[in-house]
DNA sequence: AACTCGGGGCA
DNA sequence: TGCCCAGAGTT
């Protein structure tokens, strides 16, 4: 079988696991989403959300998210984790989206990793649930689940991101994505992955049986 | 490549 | 309690 009837044997599986599988972090703009996405890092997208909830109700648009200081911002976030450096990239990427972009959350990779706070991860979020262009969003869960699924060998997420786009087609990027956060977090731990009962463990070549450990 | 930020989840 | 994260920036 060929590498990539492996890859599409894998996600036909993970589509009747997983058929609802979506964003969790809640927002009504492309803003709201690129604000959820960057205090989403290391952090629970239920806590993000009990946030936001409050945050966007004061301030849904960036035009009134930027009349906010650092200072101002920190005390609005606070209880997500790494609240300082988030407050600090969340004012100046609110800044800067009003001079630089008209006040508009830009399309594009390249202009998405301009602003601070927004790597490699967030941008492709942004793009693929706030604009529906796809993109293949790389965190620690898929580079886990990819690789023990043989869908990708390289260890950087851009690695793993440019094989799973390869191997893919663009129209099953996005919901590839939440599949494997998904199963990441249901079944295939990072510690005790729950082969036992995993219904892709006869197709996944890291599969243990009762007992044994995961080395990675 | 390693380190930092930080509260929450989970064993 | 201690360890690890639905990351990104800096050194």
């Amino acid at each position: 079988m060929s590498l990539s009837q492996h890859a599409q044997q894998i996600c036909d599986i993970l589509a009747t696991l997983y058929p609802q599988a979506h964003c969790e972090l809640e927002f009504s703009t492309p803003f709201q989403l690129l604000i959820a996405t960057i205090l989403s890092a290391q952090s629970t997208d239920a806590q993000v959300n009990k946030l936001t909830r409050r945050l966007f109700a004061k301030y849904p648009t960036v035009e009134a998210m930027a009349e906010l200081s650092v200072e101002e911002l920190e005390e609005q976030i606070k209880g997500v984790g790494l609240f300082r450096n988030k407050a600090k990239h969340i004012a100046a990427t609110c800044q800067l989206l009003l001079s630089e972009y008209g006040g508009e959350v830009p399309k594009t990779r390249e202009e998405l990793m301009q602003l601070p706070g927004v790597g490699r991860k967030t941008a492709n979020v942004v793009l693929a649930n706030a604009f529906g262009i796809p993109a293949f969003a790389v965190d620690t869960h898929v580079l886990r689940v990819s690789k023990r699924l043989g869908l990708a060998q390289g260890s950087t997420p851009d690695q793993v991101e440019a094989e799973i786009t390869a191997l893919l087609p663009a129209g099953q990027w996005i919901d590839a994505h939440h599949r494997l956060i998904w199963h990441g977090r249901r079944i295939c731990h990072a510690r005790n992955p729950r082969c036992g009962e995993c219904p892709l463990a006869p197709h996944c070549p890291s599969a243990k049986t009762e007992g044994e450990e995961h080395d990675e």
